[in-house]
Formats: C-alpha cells, structure tokens, sequence
DNA sequence: TTGATAGATTTAGTTAACTAAACGATCGAC
DNA sequence: GTCGATCGTTTAGTTAACTAAATCTATCAA
C-alpha cells in the first residue's frame, strides 16, 4: 500500500483517525472543530475522496459509518520524511537532522534520546 | 518575505537558480531536462508564476531575461522542515529527528556532525 | 402519518500546480 | 528584404484539494 499524499485537512482527518482508531463523520467533525472550523459536509466530502484513495475504509453501524484507518500512521510518517528529505535536502537524510539540530528547538529530553540512538549507531 | 509555498517543478527551478545563482529559461529548462523531460513552454509559464509570487525578479539582458532569486534557499529549506514538523509531527522537530535516525540511512560522517552537534548543546 | 432530525450523497464552485500548444516579435543569416 | 530560429506572452486544458450548499433517505417522536 503506497501511503498516499495527503491535503492539510485530509492530514488532519487521518490524524483524528489514528487517535481514536475509528470514528464517525460526526466525531471527526467535532474533533477537527474544536481547533478550526470546518462544516461537517467537508469532512464527509473529503472522508469519501480518503476512501477511494484507499487510505480509510468504513462500516455501517446502524444507519452510520464508522470509518477507519487504512494506513498506518507510521507508513505516512515515514513517506512524508522521505518526501522532504528528496526533494528538499537532495535525498540526504543526515542533511535534514543537521538542520534541525541548527534551526529548530529540541527539548532537553528529546537530545538525550538522540544522543542515545547517534551512540548506538556509532558502536558499530 | 514569507517563503511561499513550491510545486515540486518550481522547486526544481528554484534549485537551478539557487545553485546557479542566475539563468536564462532556456538554461532552466536544459537542467531539468537532463533528468526529466519538460516543456521549455511549461518552464517559462512557471517562471511567470514564481515572480508573480515574489520568488524570483529577472532582468533582460539584450533580448532574453535572466532570472535569479529573490528568497534564500535556507529559507525555504527552514520553512519546509517546519511545515514538516507542524503537520506530521506534532510541532515536535525532536522527533522528526529520531524519526530519521531510525528509520533513514545516514551516512558516517553525518553521523560523527551530527555527534559534535549534540555534543554542542549537551554541554548547556 | 407526518414532520423534524441526522445520516449520506450529489453537485458545484474556487484555487493552485502543472502542462503545453499557439501566437507574436525580433534578430541574424543569406 | 525575408526566412527561420529563438524569445516572451497568451490561452487553455487537466488534476487535486478544499469548500459547502443542496438534496436524498431513513428513523423516531408527536
């Protein structure tokens, strides 16, 4: 399964999804409200363009859907990274952690881990 | 200067210029094609755009423009990484970082830069 | 049974990237 | 002078994300 590209919102809508692992339009609706606003139609519109992609699929539930993830969370994750490193960094990964370490605030806990995974991989 | 948004071919372009500094269309659309193949029409059309947006100015020189620049690629490189972690990773850079450790091949010496740069921080 | 409600579905309009053909102007060669 | 090559410009069509109103449908309450 090629972990499809995804708009802004359709991203949002996949986010509500992994959260939850399955909800209906009207969760989803709800959910993305209380950040930004969004009419409910929308959601429903795009949860159908998200279906036919592939990446949720639904069941009925009385007379409502209940709809779930296809894609795993980590997939996209991973083909969004590889993505930016590609076309931004010339396809070297390295290259985009070095900014991130230059430009970006990491937390205390967050460079320990790092300094964890570098020395892990420097013992080889 | 906000760092707009890019197509993937305008950030094709904007890598040319970036990294030549200043081109005709013609030489743009010669760079491109000697990985891909594209129009040199197309290339002029997103040329227009891009200064439209205030990506790049051009002068003329004699009866041809030569474009160049307006945003600096750190910019835009910085911009794109943020989008990244906003979107993808919860506005956390820390684990985009360790996503990429995990998940991407770094090469040797990247590994020991990346090293010296949380060695660097570690010290606070 | 009828009418409000809450689903789903259809339709439709906007914007942006991409694509490239078609057109018009100008310069250089002959 | 004119003809072909090379510019820049105009026009136009496709696709995808986004937006949301309009509409259809089924259930439950009165």
């Amino acid at each position: 399964m090629a972990p499809t590209k995804l708009g802004r919102v359709q991203l949002l809508i996949m986010q509500v999804l992994w959260d939850k692992g399955r909800a209906t339009a009207r969760e989803i609706t709800e959910s993305i409200n209380a950040c930004e606003p969004i009419a409910h139609s929308t959601v429903q519109t795009l949860l159908r363009g998200l279906e036919e992609k592939g990446s949720i699929s639904h069941e009925a539930q009385g007379r409502t859907f209940v709809f779930f993830p296809l894609v795993a969370e980590d997939k996209f994750k991973r083909s969004a990274a590889r993505e930016l490193v590609e076309r931004v960094f010339g396809g070297n990964a390295g290259m985009l952690v070095a900014h991130l370490l230059k430009n970006e605030k990491v937390s205390r806990e967050e460079v320990d881990e790092i300094r964890k995974l570098i020395n892990r991989r420097g013992k080889k």
